[in-house]
DNA sequence: GTTGATTGGGCTAGTCTCAGACCATTGATG
DNA sequence: CATCAATGGTCTGAGACTAGCCCAATCAAC
């Protein structure tokens, strides 16, 4: 609150760790963010370690430690590569309460703040934006192969949907920060159990995020996301007591 | 827009670059923003290093860098350290200009937007939060220190005040968010002339942040933080025409 | 003055990381 | 079946980075 917290903020690890473990990060929240499917592979090391800024080495080490655990399937030879072979648990309330408990009250506070507080903006820069009929297009259809999602695809593709609104401000910084913002409670998200009437509330949501976006009514895009973020925290919170 | 987008988004580089460049950023950000004014010394060097999480050799290698060129002082010695000495450049439009022009104008809106939709974000959150009756104060506190800054001061309290909205919701990511969004547009900020004019219209605005957010009118607060940036934003692209 | 605590300055041995080259495997293609 | 391009697997030497230690300078306190 006075300067001294200025000073904790600013003045903070350079490094969240060494660049095998930020690469591991990473390459993990590519996966559970759905960035590649499950089925899909990685880019080819060489590739990947240039778009990383890494060597082959560390990069390899991550994959090695990533295929160890279970999320990736590495395979040689011409076509061959890092297929992902994760597909999220089943939502589980049990999961879900141990996750919660283990992320800590004033990390998971934080970390719903900050979302709220990026998707909000996001949303509401989007709806100030005059949009071309492309952009709105990629929004609707977003929307529409959402509410087509089977359960298995739902998380990913609610992701995908989510992270559109951010990209189509053109702030590559934005895209960036929203995809950090969620990956930090994807496990979270993934664990909640799917219910029919929540999955309902949520459609209904979406579309009034769409529709105020649509008619560039940044008050509205602002209070539909936070119904719908608050709502989601809201089901974490009830399992958290 | 498409899939590939979120990959570059996701699959961007791990490190900005080697730890003694990131260091020399981060400090460089610690000044710029007046978290250290100037004046004041840096923390220890081994205390430093210790937050930052580097070895002392490459923390000493940047404060040696920032030392040549001339933003710090360092002295031996105990009571010594490294001193602030980098006062901001007077505004000046042809510096601006030049400012703006090495940037480029990709960055320059997407460090725009970026900034727009995070403060938005913060002053929203904090207008729906129920504050306790000392963060108000801090709120009003930091208003009535920048309405009485001397021009010398006014930019230092003016980034303080903007970043206590964001520090004030509780959130540790959305404050550093914020600071990271403002020091990658503080060099143009700093070089933007003050006419009275100007200083007045953003007093009469900042007020009415604050109002909105005593009032817990997210709405109101949203739309007064986007008059305030998006009036900066203007002045920034009338210069660069 | 002398002392002692605090601070910057500097050295070394060891680990992490990298760039680049070369090898091994795979499977579509002809 | 032979070819060959693309891919993962491996090694090496060089440079970056670190932890820990001790030295040198400064200045308030005694």
């Amino acid at each position: 609150m006075d300067e001294s917290a200025r000073l904790m903020t600013v003045l903070r690890p350079v490094r969240a760790g060494n660049a095998f473990e930020e690469t591991v990060e990473r390459l993990l929240q590519a996966i559970k963010l759905g960035v590649v499917a499950p089925g899909d592979k990685l880019p080819a090391e060489r590739e990947l370690a240039a778009r990383l800024g890494i060597s082959r080495v560390t990069l390899r080490e991550a994959i090695r430690a990533l295929s160890d655990a279970g999320y990736l399937d590495v395979r040689r030879g011409r076509y061959g590569g890092a297929f992902v072979t994760y597909v999220p648990p089943k939502p589980d309330a049990g999961d879900l309460r141990q996750a919660l408990r283990k992320m800590g009250q004033d990390e998971l506070s934080d970390a719903l703040t900050f979302r709220l507080a990026v998707e909000c903006g996001a949303a509401q820069v989007l709806a100030t934006c005059e949009l071309t009929d492309d952009r709105k297009a990629v929004l609707v259809r977003r929307l529409a192969e959402l509410n087509q999602a089977g359960l298995d695809d739902y998380r990913r593709l609610d992701t995908a949907f989510h992270l559109s609104i951010a990209e189509l401000t053109g702030s590559a910084l934005l895209a960036t920060t929203c995809a950090d913002a969620r990956s930090r409670i994807s496990d979270l998200l993934n664990a909640i159990p799917m219910l029919q009437v929540n999955l309902d509330h949520a459609a209904v949501q979406h579309q009034a995020i769409v529709d105020a976006i649509l008619a560039a009514d940044p008050d509205a895009a602002r209070r539909a996301v936070t119904e719908h973020l608050d709502g989601t925290a809201a089901l974490l919170r009830a399992f958290l007591s």
